[in-house]
This record gives structure tokens, sequence and C-alpha cells, in this order.
DNA sequence: GTTCGGCAACGAACATCGTTCTAACATAGA
DNA sequence: TCTATGTTAGAACGATGTTCGTTGCCGAAC
């Protein structure tokens, strides 16, 4: 009170004496941990991940790192904070035991999606085991599908497991890719490249941004090929070129899905003959 | 000059005049790529992914880091060359047209093992796509087991696409919780617990070296969630302690080849019918 | 009305990281 | 012996996550 300090603002302070600079930085507008996590969200689907560092969201703030850290504890607990949020982007319904196995295959869509929006959701997620209130939500409705649906509870709850990892799986080398900011191609060949298999390139091969344009360039570096050690690699090369994601998401979930009715038929008759 | 600079062994150099100490750190077994592979994947194998800096893989080679960059131009180069490296370590049996759906779940099975010998392998292939002379080995060799068991090229390019990342995903969350150097809880809970669906632990929880200790830590937290909002999780809150990896993922293969040879089975009816 | 204590914010600093710069050295060929 | 080239390595740069100590705010107690 009493306007202690900062009283005659046309007077600055000596500069031998010095105070914290008050000047800029309004302590209205407290932040939040809601605040950080949403900030955090915004900066990476807008950036990625790679940028993404502690000093950057305080800056999008208009704090200061040190201050986030009452909030969040460390940047671990932020990201675990983030992934619960992205997690309850999915919205699962509720069971309808006819049509599970629809179901499950829209289960399986609505996460690759909310991967596909988020691509680093899924390295995000690596280590962290998903315990979250929004990710007990989900592991809840899922089982309930398939509980629904029929299954055993032994083979509900590995089948929840697999479909997860299974689709995290099939979206991360979709996501793992191109980030953000293109790097250029860095050809760290030298020289003694002495055992090399091929003539290709010297390790490995970075495709940014993929798409057509990656793809057409797997397909042209694989049809080089030396055939003879490589024959069906050469001879399918074609494929690399017109490889459709979704077909191949498609693809995998009508696999996993009817392999996952049929054991469920097989157990439900290996208990009924059992009987 | 003459012999200019550490000739005589004994004489010290006079610390005015200061020059590198090359007193102990020998001229001799310079470095080269291969022993720079060889230590990362030592010291990787040792101590886990997180704690690899390039000042410590050039500390074990008894030099700085600076000289790495000669060999390898990058950490990520680096991390390229280890990659390949430790796919040459799966050995993928010529084709046998009629064992060909044992034979590709006895490749998932390898690739595991690898993945598991080498925990960080799945989190270092994230991003890059595999093209080193030893992937395109294994990619090869196990397009040609999928077409000796006459799968149409776009299927068997899809198949052996997507049977990478399901193994991929299943090792993902095997090997992603635990990496090295146990953490302690951490448990940045404050205030603010404003909008908990439930009171357990305030946004995810982590166990660390899984196994059975964590598998009954998660068994009994599910148990002990609120019923009425989550009855499924609570019901079968007892599978979760006996999760046997193992057999979840010879469930994961069984599904994955045998629906595989279901689409190919119906592949080849459909061409027989359209002739 | 004054004092006090805890919640919250913040600047500065620490240790470490990947990477670059540049000078020094080693060795082979002239 | 001199020089050119390949190779090593110390020092430094910028950026990172995190901690420390201090300061300010605000309500409760006196």
């Amino acid at each position: 009170m009493h306007e202690s300090s900062g009283q005659f603002e046309g007077i600055p302070q000596p500069p031998w004496q010095r105070l914290p600079d008050r000047s800029a930085r309004r302590r209205r507008d407290p932040i939040s941990r809601e605040a950080i996590v949403d900030t955090a969200i915004r900066l990476l689907d807008a950036e990625g991940l790679d940028t993404l560092s502690m000093r950057r969201i305080a800056d999008e703030l208009g704090t200061g790192a040190a201050s986030l850290y009452w909030h969040v504890g460390s940047k671990d607990g932020l990201l675990d904070l983030v992934f619960d949020k992205l997690i309850g982007e999915l919205t699962i319904p509720g069971p309808q035991p006819g049509r599970w196995r629809e179901q499950l295959k829209d289960v399986a869509r609505a996460q690759r999606a909310v991967s596909l929006r988020h691509p680093y959701l899924v390295r995000i997620s690596i280590g962290r085991i998903p315990m979250g209130p929004n990710a007990l939500r989900y592991s809840e409705r899922v089982l309930a599908i398939l509980a629904a649906g029929g299954l055993p509870p032994r083979l509900a709850v590995q089948g929840s497991h697999l479909l997860i990892s299974t689709v995290n799986g099939f979206t991360l080398d979709e996501t793992g890719v191109g980030d953000d900011a293109a790097e250029d191609a860095s050809a760290h060949g030298a020289a003694t490249g002495h055992d090399a298999t091929t003539h290709g390139p010297d390790a490995t091969v970075h495709t940014h941004r993929g798409s057509q344009q990656g793809a057409n360039m797997v397909r042209d570096y694989l049809a080089a090929l030396p055939p003879q050690a490589f024959p069906t690699l050469v001879a399918m090369a074609g494929e690399y070129s017109h490889a459709d994601p979704d077909e191949r998401f498609e693809l995998l979930i009508d696999i996993f899905v009817d392999g996952l009715a049929r054991r469920a038929a097989s157990a439900a008759g290996d208990a009924k003959a059992s009987q």
C-alpha cells in the first residue's frame, strides 16, 4: 500500500541501485495450468515438437520460463497434461452389442485422426502410461464395446491394448517422417565407403514431407537397385508409388477386427464345448 | 620444430606457452566410423538413449566430441548408422512357399527380439526411412517370403509395411516405459484439482520397470476406481495383473498373419473368378 | 491499521547439450 | 626439407531443462 515503490513514474531509478524492472509484465492475467497446457498445444500444432521449449511457451504467455515450473513441475509433467488433454478429444460411443466390430473400427479411425491432427501425439505418448482421467474414460469405453460384443475379459483387455498399440504403430511412421522446418539433406558422405552393399546413398535416406513426391523418390530409388541382389524389391518397386495410407489403414483394421472377432467366436465355441 | 612439441616426455611444457595437453591421449588407434558406431551401441545398450551424448562417446574413445563430427557428420547421422547396423542383426531365412505364414511370424518374433535386446531401437527408428543397406536386405527378404506365399504384389508390399509398423507399435509400449536410471515419482500435484473425474492421481501415472510389480500396481489402481464411472474397467481390473507380453504378442501375430492369409486367398479367388 | 505468512512470479545462474570454428598436428609426396 | 592434405581437438556459441534466491501480492491475525 501507500503505492510504496514505483510512485513517480517520470523519474527513472538510479542504475546502481538495481531494482526489478516491473515496467512491462502486468501482474494481471495470472498464468494457470490450463493456460500453459493450451499454449503448449497451440505451439505444438503450429511449430512441432522439436522446437517446443519452456522458454518458448513462457514467451507466448508473456512471462519467464521459471514461472511455469510452479504449475507443471517439469516439461515432462506438462507433456503428461498435454497428452491426456488430447486424448480427451476422442469421443467413443456407447456400446451397441450387434455393431461392436464397426464400432471398434470407428475407434481406431478416431484415434488415427487425432494422431494425424496432432502429429506429435504418438511420440509424446512414448513412455507414458495412459492413466489420466481422459485416458481412463477412453479405456473404459473401448472395453465396454468389446465386453458388449461378447468377448471374454481376457481377450477384451488384450484386444484393447493391441488396438491402441497397433494404431500407434501405424500412425508412428505416418507422422514420424516430416515434422516441421524442412532440413536440407546434410549428406554426411565422406570417404571410407568400403563395405557398401550397394551404390545407393550411404546409410539412410530421409524423405521429407512424404506424400506423392516422396513416394516417387522411394519408388525410383528402389527400381534402380541392383536386381540380382534385390529381385523382389526391384520387381515391386512400382507398388511404392501409389501407397495410399487410408487404404492401408483400412486393411489393417479389417485384419485386426476380423481376427479378433474370430478369436472371440472360437473362444465362445470352446466355452460351449467344454460346458 | 625438429620434433617440435612433445618429444621429451619427461620435461613438461612451460605453462605459459599453452599448448594442447597431448600427454595422455595417444595418437595411436585413430578413431574410425565403425569404432564410433560400435561405442555408441555399447553405450546405448548399457546406459540407454537419454544419457547418450557426443561427449560421452568421445570420452569412451579417449578423444573430444569435435573429432566425431568428421566421421559421422552429426548425431542424427550417427543414429542412422546405428539404426542400420542393428537392423543387420536380423537374419531372415530364404522363402519356403508352403511355410510362408510361419516364416512371417518368425520374422515378427525376430524383429521384436532385436527391439527388446536394444530397447532404444524403436525410438531411434522414428523419422528414419529404413533405406540403409541392411534395411534394404531386410525388406527384400520379407517381400520374397510374401511373394513366394503367392500374395499379389500390392498386398505383399502393404503386408510387409504393416508387419513392421505393427511389431514396432507393440514393442514401443513394451520398451517405452522404463528406460534406465529410475527416476523418483516427482508427483507435481499442486492445488487447482477442480475438474478431476476421479480421485486418482492427477494426470498420468508412470510405472517404472514394468513386469509384475507394475502390473499389480495398475490392477490395484484400476480396481479402486469408482465403479459407477468405470464399471467395465473395474470389473476387468484383475486381467491387468497377469498380462503376459509374450502371449499377447503371439495373439497379435496370429491375428495379423491369419488375416493377411485370408486376404491373399480371397484376392486369389477374385482373380480366378474374374478370369 | 499494521504485521505476517504463504502463494505466486521472476531474473539470474547452472549444467549440459549439439555443433562450429580454427589452429595444430601427422604423414606422404615433391 | 617443404608442402599439401587429411585428421584431431580445445574453445566457444547458442540453446536447452531446471534450480535458487528473492520479490511481490493478498488475505488473516493481531
